[in-house]
RNA sequence: GCCCCCAUCGUCUAGCGGCCUAGGACACCGCCCUUUCAAGGCGGCAGCACGGGUUCGAAUCCCGUUGGGGGCGCCA
């Protein structure tokens, strides 16, 4: 399927400051096409415009990128550092007599476009000497993209304007710098998203123009859409992967799950090691369609991974929730506390800055009492003044472990003609503040009983 | 308005002419397990958009309709 030399891809991301899933998709598929093939991926970032061509913002991007565990082989380069390319290009269509040149004002063209969109021609043949430089398309004819996923995609030539290659000052557009720089770095994989196809045409026409005979092979993948159907978007979504992270996915689950959208390991498998999805990658097995970016399967997915997690590596993932910005004194903060209950954590978190609020009880001064939930318990559970009174006595002096208390506390519930599971909810209502949180007894070894008396006592006070 | 793409449960998908009485997963709903919540186990709900062909046979191939989406910038 695939030319006896091995496929060389580049991801081209503007800068705009962050990685937008849908990019990071995008990325994630010419980097496992790259590594499944054992081609090349070259990273080349898109900053014609002097305005977003700063450091700061590409180092945004190869941060996410890094994060992700998605290297590249060659870049990144700046498409800002090219521009004498750019312009000899431009000349070289301009002597051809392919392009010409335009002076017709943003204002006039957008007065003109409202009817009907796209460009009028009314430069074409006017002989101009400066001003914005626009591709002469033919009149007949069609131009043929092959598609990996879509197949044979034909465009008529005479439904394509004629589009600017060169603005008025100069710098060059999408079509002329993707076309000049894919052609120089003999790209043979155009892997993009689906919102380029329409474009796609004017790309080939303009690297044929300049002499180029051979077109690359594209794959144009489905669109990352909303609940609503509608192409993700920054506006409506947060979908920079920064944020995904910062509110404590995993890279690895991120990219696991980003690559099920559009493909599907063999099998019934979902969760799957990225050693796999290279190894069964394969771009003839996109699917075409739109897919949504499901943040429920994605918190499912991370979920596994975070229970998958060998203990140790769970605790320092989660250390940064911890430490910044804590809902506790940071003083108060004790590793060894939060050592001692992290693997009853980590089975029961979705994403990494969901672990606070577990433990908060552990760190806090006094517990974060949820008053609706107390008040609930308080009807539901007639005698929870005589519970709290009973798990005083008996945690005053029981021998301090989970066995014991688990016992202790089954007999107080007895008592009371009171299964555990309801005997138990004042008491962590009381300890805990919160009416779901980790196994309690467990809970209450680690905490002390010094302070579990003390805080069943304060919660005692609160009931008649 | 013009061009292009897409179409299997609510969602992500398997299916690439007979193995389909359409499989899995998320979500949802029961039950079990159980110290809450998770996790886990069992079960349930739910789909081939429609109409024509082609074929002995169509979710799978072709055409059309409908629906959805993308694009039509001196943005990328």
């Amino acid at each position: 399927m695939y030319s006896m030399t091995a496929p060389r891809v580049r991801f081209a991301p503007s800068p705009t400051g962050f990685l937008h899933v849908g990019s990071a998709r995008a990325a994630l598929f010419n980097w496992l096409f790259a590594r499944h093939t054992g081609g090349t991926l070259v990273l080349r970032i898109e900053d014609t415009d002097p305005a977003r061509s700063r450091d700061d913002l590409i180092e945004g991007i190869e941060r996410a990128l890094r994060w992700l565990g998605l290297d590249w082989d060659e870049g990144p380069v700046r498409q800002s550092g090219r521009m004498h390319l750019y312009r000899e290009a431009a000349d070289k269509l301009l002597a051809a007599g392919v392009a010409y040149y335009c002076n017709c004002t943003p204002e006039a063209l957008r007065e003109r476009a409202r009817k009907t969109p796209g460009y009028d021609g009314f430069c074409r043949d006017r002989a101009l000497q400066a001003g914005a430089v626009r591709l002469r398309t033919p009149d007949e004819g069609e131009t043929i993209v092959q598609d990996l996923i879509r197949g044979e995609v034909r465009f008529e030539n005479g439904a394509l304007e004629d589009f600017v290659v060169l603005r008025t000052d100069g710098s060059p557009t999408f079509v002329l710098a993707n076309a000049v720089d894919d052609t120089d770095m003999a790209i043979s994989h155009v892997i993009r998203g689906e919102d380029l196809l329409p474009s796609t045409p004017k790309g080939i026409l303009a690297r044929r123009l300049l002499g180029e005979t051979d077109d690359p092979v594209f794959a144009h993948l489905p669109l990352l859409v909303d609940e609503s159907r509608q192409k993700l978007s920054k506006r409506r979504h947060s979908v920079a992967v920064e944020e995904f992270r910062e509110q404590g996915y995993l890279a690895e689950a991120m990219r696991n799950y980003l690559a099920l959208l559009g493909w599907a390991p063999s099998d019934d498998r979902e969760v799957v090691s990225i050693d796999e999805i290279i190894a069964e990658f394969r771009l003839e097995d996109v699917k075409p369609s739109p897919a949504f970016f499901d943040e429920k399967k994605l918190g499912h997915i991370n979920a596994e991974y975070i229970r998958a997690l060998p203990g140790e590596r769970f605790i320092s993932d989660a250390l940064p929730w911890l430490e910044e910005d804590p809902p506790w004194p940071p003083e108060r903060f004790d590793l060894g506390t939060f050592t001692a209950v992290a693997p009853l954590v980590q089975e029961r978190v979705r994403t990494l800055s969901e672990v606070p609020a577990m433990v908060d009880f552990l760190f806090l001064e006094e517990p974060d009492l949820d008053k609706e939930e107390w008040d609930k318990m308080v009807g539901r559970v007639p005698p929870a003044a005589a519970l709290l009174d009973d798990a005083t006595a008996e945690y005053a002096s029981c021998d301090w472990s989970s066995e014991v208390l688990h016992g202790a506390t089954l007999a107080i519930g007895e008592r009371h003609g009171l299964k555990l599971n309801k005997a138990q909810a004042p008491i962590r209502l009381a300890v805990t503040g919160r009416s779901v949180g980790p196994p309690l007894f467990e809970s209450l070894v680690v905490l002390g009983r010094e302070c579990v008396v003390r805080r069943l006592s304060a919660a005692r006070q609160r009931l008649p």
